[in-house]
DNA sequence: CGAGTTGTTGCAACCAGTTGCAGTAGCGAG
DNA sequence: CTCGCTACTGCAACTGGTTGCAACAACTCG
């Protein structure tokens, strides 16, 4: 939690991270790391669900939920909310990074490391606080959209 | 959308400003907008449906938030999500303003005017984006709590 | 290998919010 | 003041996600 953990997917160090704090590895966690060892980038929540029971029909939505949480305690996956608030789980390879999201034509951006680094400095400087740029989008309107009007 | 209207919420204006756009000023519209006439600041959906019910217990929560939808369109409030992803409605007096939220601590802070400068400036020199930093709350470790491990 | 602990599962109920639709009722025209 | 158009309401069903609880099954120890 506090400093970034191999975030570069090691999905087979899943059941020894989880034995080591006593956690325990079940058929269910494996389905949930299976599906998400699929994915690159973001997934939501209801998404993973769903590629779940396609593998594992018999998959129930709280299961996978908690496993997701269990993860992120571990930092193996990490959570954040779209522009309407639904969740989104960040998965490796790629570094934490934002995204900026035009509310006019609804398209999306990552956000750059220059970018994040000012924002970052904006609120570490004077207060000390460190943002966590990778949980939330930014919304707002792009170039074009504002050039529109 | 584009220009911020006097946010300062003008409630006495709202049945004019429905008409003007052809929409309509019913009993139900009212029971929200005297609600939220008792905020400052933020509520939440579900507290605004709650406010309204102890008011008038018929209100039905879909209404609501419809009105909100209306009353958004129209400039009279605006809404983000809270650190959880849930819906928070911000409504006058105050200026646009974001927030900060630790968790660790769960405590939240405002967003300075300067800060919010400085995250402006970092998108908007680039690449022309105008974030709404009132939409969101930033989430990350404030000074304590980084300090205390 | 068998028993006990306790983390985990499945389920059902629930919360916040959204959507489709039939019926209701604002509001402008006559 | 009445009529008609159509925005709006109420309802019921649904989506995404959470929670409490009893039954279950990993893992540890003997």
């Amino acid at each position: 939690m506090t400093e970034s953990p191999p975030l570069v997917a090691p999905w087979d160090s899943a059941p020894e991270r989880l034995r080591a704090r006593g956690l325990r590895w079940t058929p269910q966690r494996r389905t949930v790391i299976d599906a998400l060892a699929e994915v690159r980038g973001h997934v939501t929540g209801a998404e993973l669900v769903e590629r779940c029971r396609s593998v594992h029909p018999l998959t129930i939505p709280s299961t996978v939920y908690r496993t997701l949480d269990v993860l992120e305690e571990i930092g193996l996956v990490r959570h954040g909310h779209g522009p309407d608030g639904r969740e989104e789980f960040h998965v490796g390879p790629e570094p934490e990074h934002g995204h900026l999201h035009c509310t006019s034509c609804g398209a999306s951006w990552e956000i750059g490391t220059d970018e994040a680094a000012a924002v970052l400095d904006a609120f570490d400087g004077g207060r000390g606080f460190a943002v966590d740029l990778s949980h939330i989008t930014l919304v707002g309107r792009c170039r074009s959209c504002r050039e529109a009007t």
